[in-house]
DNA sequence: GATGAATGAGGTTTCATTCAT
DNA sequence: AATGAATGAAACCTCATTCAT
């Protein structure tokens, strides 16, 4: 996508066409505006994320922490996989959609909002089966998991280090579950995979 | 700051120009550009930021755990107050310096690397004094760390809830250091204000 | 006609199209043009005033000022009935293809000589038989006729009240025979209907 | 005025810019739109008539037929300076400003209604004096004089002869106070200059 | 130093017309 | 014969920037 190489206001309507190989009036046929496609381009990410919350299994999946640990593993590969397939995708959502209008942002705060809502039913699953904190204040918990995903996702689009993604996807389910305090008198669990 | 109320595109020199109460064509003396300002701005808010890190101590002033989350705390109490100072700025960190062009956006990449090797060399204290855990992917976890604290910022300010930032903030330093698992044969710590 | 309602600029072929219930590409088998619609719509106005015109019977008919005010009732009433049975087309003729381009303009102004032709004919018989002032300028006097009688048809069109025109219809005949002075040393003729 | 030559939606913004010698850009400081400017345009001519209307005398000024009469050869005096002047702006309001959209037309609409009221108010006063007819319909006759006045310079504006106007002018006078019609028992008014 | 009038590149969008199906 | 997808010329308008005053 133009967008996310050139960015929304340095694309211009005769960009996106001369790349689709169509007249630039012809793009008129398929979107309303300029901003429309953007718009159907923050939908189908936002789309694809859902999908891949939705493939990680329901909230009430897991019985225990290792049930848990792997759902996180799956919605890890699964975002992972869209970030290597339309790498483009989240560069738009995350870094110029943000700044074409209130109505846009909007868009996209309650998307997050809805992900920490839907991470939020995971912590309650977790806490009711025992294996979560007793004490978690989960709303603000999801929030910052929210953050910590879409952080790491933004990070390693810009970084040069191709690994970098798997050793931050490794590093937050690690600290989400056991912190980074060393624990004498604790076993340290195994690094999750 | 204008940049934050409109958005950088929607605002014109004209509005800068007006807000200062100096012509617009004024304007061309203080700055070289537009995109002049919008770097001014960036500048000074990664100032007051590096400024809230080195006033939370020198990354080897920890010698225990609990002088770590004293650290953080303070380094939350300081990022809080320029929030409250100055909200607008970091709306314009990061939503709108984000899409400019890549020179900018490298810019503040730059700046959340510079994050995380300070955060880095925090962890590399802790781990060195023993009160982090040593199996610790030093770099990957202090990107996570950044990206919690600025996605933290970031939510706070879209979100009407102006009790998040707290509780948020508490979330951070929580489940950085003990994780969100519940530890049966572990002694919770109390919840760190 | 879409174009007496919207406009000759504000209708797009497509409007037509879909108010004739055709494919907008089908259009060009019936028009060479957007301006050639027009053309047929123009064409079909004039033909209709000129047939108006003859029904009101040929010059040399009346033999008295009472048999021409007959003929001017007459036509007074044809074009009336066209402007009832076809609002839109005057509109068109008179409002809309005045501005189209040169050709068209000319196309107008050549009809209305036209007009004035034929009334100059009926005025020449006039004076022939008597009952017009032999000191007639009539190819003036016929201009002014003629722009009596469709600047008559225009401000009728764009009045609220519908009784207008019946009024102003008669205040030209009335005005054309009579003139607007009053008369001391001679009986005012009775209002024609 | 390029409006005049090439017809309003002929007429380009670099057009008007390019005649005017400035950057099409600088039209934008003067004016709000394309549309502004015609705006002013027909405000500018309405201007000029209403001025020569004032200029004919207060509607009370004429006691006899004779007084009126001059009143109207001043009017045809200062409206033929007008046209003379700036022979474009007739166009445009007759011609081109009609078919620009239903608020514009309404403009000019209500212009000759309000320039038939200024008529109406002579009429009251030539029936008052007794120099005018008791059985005039005022309203529906000033509305004909309006449109006799208005078609004639259309009409001579389209004309290739110099000398219609005047001829128009003497026949819109001479209908105006005496008809047309010939008058055996009544010695005809020699020809107004 | 300060100003704001002037500029024109460049943007989005419309729509009459063509033409393959 | 009928269609409507595709086209691109051309329109209007904005606004960052310059520069004479």
């Amino acid at each position: 996508m133009e967008f996310s190489e050139r960015g929304y206001h340095q694309t211009g309507i005769s960009h996106i066409a001369k790349r689709l190989g169509i007249g630039h009036g012809t793009f008129y046929r398929y979107f309303e505006n300029k901003r429309d496609i953007l718009e159907h381009v923050i939908d189908s990410v936002c789309d694809k994320i859902r999908l891949a919350m939705a493939e990680a299994n329901a909230p009430t999946a897991s019985k225990t922490l290792e049930d848990y640990e792997a759902q996180l593993a799956r919605l890890g590969v699964s975002l992972s996989r869209i970030l290597h397939e339309t790498p483009g995708l989240f560069r738009i959502l995350l870094l110029e959609a943000t700044s074409i209008d209130p109505e846009m942002t909007r868009r996209i705060t309650d998307f997050f909002d809805w992900c920490a809502r839907q991470v939020d039913a995971y912590f309650e699953n977790g806490m009711r089966q025992g294996f979560l904190r007793s004490d978690l204040d989960r709303q603000a918990t999801a929030h910052v998991l929210v953050g910590m995903i879409f952080s790491t996702i933004l990070m390693t689009i810009n970084a040069g280090d191709p690994d970098l993604l798997k050793r931050m996807n490794s590093a937050v389910r690690r600290m989400l579950l056991d912190g980074i305090a060393s624990r004498p008198d604790f076993q340290n669990r195994s690094e999750p995979t």
